[in-house]
DNA sequence: TATGCATAGTCGTACGTACAAGCTAACCAC
DNA sequence: GTGGTTAGCTTGTACGTACGACTATGCATA
């Protein structure tokens, strides 16, 4: 025995390591305590140290007069799921949470809740608050996801433990996992198709730039203008980010906003929030929406319903969503291999568009 | 030693009760092994076998070298906080749960989440996962207040492991901890008021009977009337319980709601979700509110906004109750005592109600 | 065939001993 | 006084031994 590495501890290894390889399967009887004894020459009280502190982190399970049995996979379980979501209170998430849960309750499992609000140190707290609860799974809505994420690296620790995540809305470019997601390029291309249709030939765009949904819609938006002919004005395009939120829509910066998009007839925003932020502004400057210029939103929220123009937006599979997410990590979580769902948008139409003569 | 009770048990009983009677305090350095073995006449195999079990279980810690210590409450700590509300979907409840996340992941806790449905069973269930679990305190909303409870069992676990539980909306009869509570009485008070003084002499009223905000709300309605010198026609007071909800107000049923109702100039609903239903049902009926019938809701909720009468409503704290529940609890946790705090309501006026001739 | 009992094998508790590793405080040399 | 050394304390690892508690199995008996 040399320095530091104990007789339990390279036995622990051992042992975990037949497990692992499959040398030793799920319910499965190991040796006796004597019997490892002699064959790895050391004394029982040392086997017993070992099987001990396996038995406490979950491989094993000792009964008493019967032996001691590898653990089937469950008895680790601490039935806890981890959500981890941008926001909570508002729009759109308290539905996808809700789909989940009702998945995951209906399971027997608990939830475990972290809300990142789109930043990236928060999101980096609640990833390793979720491995220190030691979830069985996660579900995941990417902060910021189109910019390189340094929360990777906690996200590769759920590799290794073997802690199974789905992602929703978004994916990270380098972590590869199971998913479910709305196909937002085909969100944007109903958006302006659905403008186009109406007479718009001059649309302009608020794109968030953080985040792939963003950056999809985007996609969606340019390809189905270059599809109908259409010339982009790249002036007309707004990009925003998660910081840039407040500023953008206030008073100091509506001369912008009219000097962007003066020669547009219809504005794509990239969801129902900016939507109505941009109705607001609008009407404050004296424009009428859908008169004078034509809104399309994204996501159908309640937001769409409560402004005096009811806005048209293409849907959010939502709750939906949020089972779907649910199901798929459940089904991970059984061995079954990685899944990438996408869901289809649909447009919902309501008064926020005019047609364009 | 007799049958069943082990020397290492009876030393970690001992050293359990020490730690809780404070004849060991936080900090405080226990007796060494060999101390311990020869003041109890036992091995000190046998009493590493106990201060063990009692490190594992986050009561000591050990220090190679210097000794045993009693942990500071900190260590036992698994950072998690549970929240059980009835939803989580809709209405006020996400603001609640998001204005308790705020505070308390500002201090460093992650939440753990249970959606009872308004179910017995399904709270029974969360209770049991909170406890699994092992939260550090937990902020409740209760199942049916009204009625009596037999999860007040699972409750006096919470107690005897010293787990602080603050309840939020209602409390249990007969169980008693710290709350952050409506002042429900008041609610119904302020409604009542604004119709009498809006003209309105016959009241009705719809409240759920299986809820102490119903009841409460009931109280504060049939005080003012009797104040105010009304008289009550309990053939207008209608009561339902979370089962009846959907029966209520469909088509079968609305021909009860005229029997009901049909002498009054105003209805007063328990919440805002019944208030937008009653006002669906009487719009079917070929009744206009507020013009043949005013109406009031409770919780000030976004639905008040959605219709095309906005409702008026008597407000719910809703953030702010989460984050008074979230700072409650978090004050217990220090060791403060119980509080009981109860939140004003206020009345928020919009076009549900007219004036009556 | 069904029942009950003895038994062998397993883990659980408990003792004693020895030495290693880590920490603290007292001590001594400067 | 300062700084390094060391003695003596603590917990950690490891051995051997003994017996208790529990389980499964198979044999003897009814």
């Amino acid at each position: 025995m040399n320095n530091g590495d104990y007789k339990y501890k390279a036995l622990m290894e051992r042992l975990k390591e037949d497990i692992l390889q499959h040398r030793l399967s799920y319910g499965e009887k190991i040796p006796s305590e004597n019997e490892l004894a002699k064959s790895f020459s050391i004394s029982r009280f040392t086997v017993r140290r070992a099987i001990e502190l396996l038995t406490n982190e979950g491989w094993l399970e000792r009964r008493q007069g019967s032996g001691t049995f590898v653990n089937s996979i469950k008895k680790k379980h601490t039935d806890v799921v981890g959500i981890i979501t941008t926001y909570l209170d508002d729009y759109i998430f308290p539905n996808i949470i809700k789909g989940a849960e009702d998945v995951l309750t209906a399971n027997g499992f608990a939830i475990s809740l972290g809300i990142t609000g789109n930043k990236i140190e928060k999101e980096a707290a609640c990833l390793r608050s979720m491995l220190d609860q030691r979830v069985d799974g996660l579900i995941i809505e990417g902060t910021k996801s189109a910019l390189p994420n340094d929360n990777i690296q906690i996200l590769r620790e759920f590799e290794l433990k073997r802690i199974p995540v789905v992602f929703i809305n978004s994916t990270y470019a380098d972590f590869s996992c199971s998913s479910v997601l709305m196909d937002d390029e085909k969100s944007g291309r109903i958006a302006v198709e659905y403008l186009i249709k109406n007479g718009h030939k001059r649309i302009g765009g608020i794109f968030k730039s953080d985040d792939i949904q963003g950056q999809k819609r985007y996609k969606g938006f340019i390809e189905s203008c270059h599809k109908m002919g259409l010339s982009i004005d790249e002036n007309a395009v707004l990009w925003y980010t998660t910081e840039d939120l407040e500023g953008i829509f206030s008073r100091e910066y509506s001369s912008l906003f009219e000097k962007r998009f003066h020669a547009c007839t219809a504005i794509i925003c990239y969801n129902d929030q900016i939507a109505i932020k941009t109705l607001e502004l609008l009407n404050r400057e004296g424009h009428r929406v859908p008169e004078d210029i034509s809104l399309i939103g994204f996501d159908d929220s309640e937001l769409c319903e409560i402004s005096c123009v009811k806005l048209t937006s293409v849907s959010h599979a939502r709750e939906i969503m949020g089972r779907e997410a649910a199901r798929t990590l459940l089904e991970v979580m059984e061995g079954k291999p990685q899944t990438n769902i996408v869901l289809p948008p649909k447009l919902v139409i309501r008064n926020s568009v005019a047609l364009q003569k």
